[in-house]
DNA sequence: CCGGGTATCTTGACAGTGTCAAGACAGTAT
DNA sequence: ATACTGTCTTGACACTGTCAAGATACCCGG
């Protein structure tokens, strides 16, 4: 054994994981092959198999890991402090988030593993409870008291959230946005929620 | 000739680019392969190639049908006479443009075209002018002259856009909207511009 | 210690994809 | 009529995901 190639791998689970989202990072979906990984952790085309059910099933670890990310990354904001420079330094490190690895951006929220494929009950229910704590933001303080009257949380988390997306999804997928555009227009986008709920009024 | 199969189709380019958006509506993009368009225009798999010059071409011409849709849908909304009643319209037609035909709204908008395939020079024309009739909607009167002093026009009509993008994609992919919601949040989106554009003063 | 049983990994094969190369046919102009 | 050009065809290649069968290594009860 040791450095001759071993019939088992070993851990090739966590290898597969591993390797792909390296070669998602570096040649996107598009160039995320079952072959192309096989060979790169050093094994046979169906070796995957035994791991995974399917590609779709890796696509979901993959993605699933992106929105453990996304949720660490929401737990480090502190908007109960400070709501308004809190809310911009959350979408600043949203639209970060989205930029630094877009093709996982991609994965997570496509249509290749919502629409085309068919999510795993793991995978949604992490992604479910990464919106949930968003929405919950606006159902919480100090959000929730500075809300004007009438106004559904729910919905505001809703249309907060897709301006989010939009915003990411335009500049990753290279339409009319580019990253020297993103600073400014993302401030625009928070000027807008902070508008919308009337929030600059009483703290900064 | 008549009724038996002739060796020149005959108006292959037009068949080509009906049955195409049949195929893309009914089966999405993901079941729209050439070969499979070329037998339903009753011809060989490499016949299309004589008249696009790529699969990506073809798609590229298929979107440019649909920023063509768009822009007529532009332009019959009247925001001269009604600027907030005509922009909640806007923002309903848009949607509704949107979720009637999900695969063309994708392939408009996806990263097939713009990110992992490369759009024809005659497409990005077609797009940038899309883009460019909503921004100057916020350059003219009546919205460009109600802007909050310091906001810029051609910024607002980023973040607006992303909104409306956003939830377009969120709906499409599934993911955490669904049609029934639309309505309440699309409403909700139109609050937030509205209330950014400080709209709601003057006029109903 | 040893014999099964099981998890893991392999090769072979199939249907499907986009695309290139070479040849067959039809219409058009010289 | 002859040459030319636009159109369409068959054959082939490399690539994909996935299934079926067989080979190998580990583990656990006897």
């Amino acid at each position: 054994m040791s450095q001759t190639a071993r019939y088992h791998h070993g851990d090739l689970h966590a290898t597969l994981l591993r390797e792909a989202a390296v070669l998602l990072r570096e040649q996107g979906i598009e160039g995320l092959s079952l072959r192309r990984l096989a060979e790169r952790a050093g094994v046979s085309r169906t070796a995957p198999y035994h791991h995974f059910e399917d590609k779709n099933a890796l696509l979901c670890a993959l993605a699933e890991q992106g929105f453990r990310k996304l949720e660490t990354l929401m737990e480090e904001e502190d908007l109960e402090t400070e709501p308004v420079g809190g809310l911009r330094r959350f979408v600043h490190a949203y639209l970060r988030f989205a930029s630094e690895d877009p093709e996982q951006y991609e994965l997570m929220f496509g249509r290749t593993l919502w629409k085309t494929g068919r999510p795993t009950e793991s995978l949604t229910r992490v992604a479910h409870g990464c919106f949930r704590r968003y929405i919950d933001l606006m159902y919480r303080p100090p959000l929730a008291t500075r809300l004007p009257p009438g106004m559904d949380p729910l919905r505001l988390a809703q249309a907060s959230w897709a301006t989010l997306h939009g915003l990411s999804r335009l500049l990753l997928d290279g339409i009319y946005l580019n990253q020297d555009d993103m600073e400014a227009v993302s401030d625009q986008a928070v000027d807008l929620m902070i508008a919308g709920l009337r929030l600059g009024e009483d703290a900064t």
